[in-house]
RNA sequence: CGCGGGGUGGAGCAGUUGGUAGCUCGUCGGGCUCAUAACCCGAAGGUCGUUGGUUCAAAUCCUUCCCCCGCAACCA
């Protein structure tokens, strides 16, 4: 197969460390990307880094740097990531390379230019103490969600992009391609929830922050950070809007696949295309939204604590193993589940038993039997028809699957390749033919055959694991086969050696090892954040890594009360919310606390909790909470309500 | 009625031009010994969430209801 072939990821978010679920599109990526290199193509594979935005600005802020500062280094270890876990790009872009910002700069002069982008105005209602914008649905009685204070109807300068004048052509660009969004049941949902509405004019400058590239006519306007980051897939080829495009762009644009979250598809199948089409630009001939891998038992989430990262996975298991663990645990339209326990029973049943152990066994019985000399002697029998049909015909059907962009299942087939293996053995028994010296040729034969056919089904795994699969073949003498002779068996050369000293390819762990190892890493972490932050303060160090300690005056700071619950009820319009009122010693508070999922307001009557009594007052859903209740949270978040001991008088201290 | 996805043997999944269900793991029994207590064979286990309908025939099409999960809005 020759031609070139373009591939991105969705370039990550610079606002901290990727966490396994979003590993699992550069991984796949990766796999599409060696894949088709392994099939002859002239692939240039991208990936990178978005910097701007208003989120990045915060964070910075908070970490007391520029966020010039602060994208650096979330740039590095992410980077520094995609490279521990072997990622084969051919370029990582970042938004903030020079080349790419001014490009972006010139194309919004440009569509601005063309009147696809015109000045407008934003509407709203706007909250002068608050300095924000609010829309009819979002003001409280008319006022101030945040405040309650009046609002007045308002508008700001802003740019906006003429959405509604592509649509037509967009569409006709969908009928067109059938296959232009994958899986289809997301195409589905682009056009009936966007693009049958009728376009919207999108807002494409932001004034509230300036971390962007700067409007060149009006710089007190960044572009909005979608613009910025779509356009790396071409900037990164070297695409110039006013004519001077590189030796790469008109090399490998249009891309052939653009891989994304199923949560950005709209970005990449509406907004994106109607850009390139205002620059004259040919569009990418595929999207394809690939589903999430979640978290076993709840979703990732930062503030529990409980995100996995592929590193500390590689540092238990291997990166390859992760590599192989991403691919074969995501459904192709179907969210897949991640945890220690199932990345460990993966890497136990399939690749040490099913793979490492055929390869082991195999190199073991030809170093006994052969001298480790593999010949094929030609003595066939008929069971190896089948061995040979389903291994000279798994290229074919993976090839098909990675198409389809159905990884897990073309993983599948290839195990398919060492399970069948593993049957052939016990079907001819080698062990036995040895014994006779009459059936050496068979048996070598059959040595023969097994070393085929892991050469053949580890020259596709390779994409999926690259170190692992090498250092398998190379037991056998060999490297990765060309893709193009896959479907053929037999060219293993005779007098192939076989490594005398074979490697255990996959070690087993029992999950208690696992869980083990796990404890010892979160400790070697806690105590590595511990120790820095303490001997900043001069603080007394924390026993056993547990939170910073305070002294007693700190905590008498906060003032905690117990409080009789009144009455209790729904929040209109809010799945989590209950409104209380409780009566702390002679006062009654209205407070407001995210338990509905836990409680039902019935039950909450009459009880006598805990609360947080100086708390300053917030606005939730409109309806101002004045203080908090304690609740104790589980570890699988379950969440309960903290109550004293025996009934006490309302308004009692809790010291 | 905010948007979307899903409910298939203990677990995780496959299964649309409709023809009485398949894979991996687990369990139980057996085999083998080359191998990483691994490998191979066999068995048990499902009225394919619920109701009604279309059809000679439905997991697969239409319909009723129930439940789960994401996203969005509030989680002090």
């Amino acid at each position: 197969m020759n031609g070139k072939y373009y591939i991105t990821t969705a370039i990550a978010y610079a606002s901290g460390k990727p966490h396994i679920g979003n590993m699992y599109e550069i991984v796949l990526s990766d796999f599409i990307a060696r894949f088709r290199r392994r099939q002859g193509l002239d692939v240039f594979f991208q990936t990178g880094t978005d910097e701007h935005g208003e989120k990045v600005e915060t964070k910075a802020a908070a970490a007391g740097v520029t966020p010039k500062q602060f994208v650096d280094k979330v740039a590095g270890e992410i980077k520094g990531l995609w490279d521990l876990m072997n990622i084969s790009y051919d370029k990582f872009i970042r938004t903030t390379d020079a080349d790419h910002e001014a490009q972006v700069a010139e194309m919004f002069d440009k569509m601005l230019e063309q009147g696809d982008i015109y000045k407008g105005s934003y509407k709203g209602w706007y909250c002068t103490p608050c300095e924000s914008f609010w829309t009819e649905s979002q003001l409280v009685d008319g006022k101030c969600p945040d405040c309650g204070r009046e609002v007045k109807l308002s508008e700001e300068e802003a740019y906006f992009f003429r959405m509604s004048a592509y649509a037509d052509r967009l569409m006709k660009y969908y009928d067109e391609h059938p296959d232009f969004i994958l899986p289809l049941s997301r195409k589905n949902e682009m056009v009936n929830n966007f693009l049958k509405p009728g376009l919207q004019d999108l807002c494409v400058s932001r004034s509230t922050f300036s971390w962007g590239v700067p409007v060149k006519s009006d710089p007190k306007h960044v572009v909005y950070v979608w613009l910025d980051a779509l356009t790396n897939y071409i900037t990164g080829l070297g695409y110039d809007c006013r004519g001077n495009c590189g030796e790469k762009f008109g090399k490998y644009w249009p891309a052939d696949v653009h891989i994304v979250g199923k949560d950005i598809v709209r970005f990449h199948t509406i907004y994106w295309p109607i850009f390139l089409m205002s620059l004259g630009v040919p569009l990418p001939k595929q999207v394809f939204g690939h589903p999430w891998l979640l978290q076993d038992g709840g979703k990732m989430s930062k503030s529990k604590g409980n995100v996995l990262y592929a590193d500390d996975l590689a540092s238990v298991f291997g990166v390859d193993a992760v590599r192989y663990f991403l691919l074969s645990a995501v459904p192709y339209d179907n969210d897949g589940l991640v945890s220690w326990e199932l990345v460990n029973e993966t890497v136990n049943g399939e690749l040490a038993n099913v793979y490492g152990n055929l390869v082991n066994r195999t190199v073991a019985m030809t170093n006994q039997y052969l001298g480790g000399t593999l010949c094929n002697k030609g003595v066939t029998e008929a069971v190896d028809d089948d061995l040979k049909a389903v291994v000279t015909g798994v290229y074919e059907k993976v090839c098909a699957k990675v198409d389809a962009y159905r990884m897990s299942d073309a993983l599948a087939d290839i195990m398919a390749v060492f399970r069948r293996a593993n049957k052939y053995i016990d079907e001819t028994t080698p062990w036995v033919l040895a014994r006779d010296e009459s059936k050496r040729d068979r048996l070598a034969t059959v040595l023969y055959n097994l070393a085929e056919s892991i050469v053949i089904g580890s020259s596709m795994l390779a994409c999926a694991m690259p170190a692992a699969c090498g250092k398998a073949l190379a037991e056998f003498g060999s490297e990765v086969r060309d893709y193009d002779k896959l479907g053929q068996f037999g060219l293993l050369p005779d007098g192939t050696r076989v490594t005398d000293k074979p490697e255990i390819l996959f070690g087993r762990l029992k999950i208690k090892e696992v869980e083990e190892k796990v404890e010892e890493m979160n400790k070697a972490k806690a105590a590595a954040a511990a120790a820095p932050a303490e001997t900043a303060k001069k603080e007394e160090s924390a026993p056993e890594g547990t939170a910073t300690l305070i002294d007693i005056a700190k905590f008498k700071e906060v003032s905690l009360r117990v409080g009789h619950i009144l009455t209790a009820e729904k929040v209109e319009k809010a799945d989590k919310l209950l409104k209380f009122t409780v009566r702390v010693g002679d006062e009654e508070r209205t407070i407001v606390s995210g338990i509905a999922k836990y409680y039902t307001p019935e039950e909450m009557v009459g009880k006598q909790v805990v609360v947080v009594a100086n708390l300053k007052p917030a606005k939730l859903r409109g309806i101002e909470s004045q203080g908090m209740l304690l609740c104790a949270v589980t570890a699988d978040s379950d969440v309960v309500i903290v109550s004293p001991e025996k009934p006490v008088p309302s308004g009692s201290e809790v010291c």
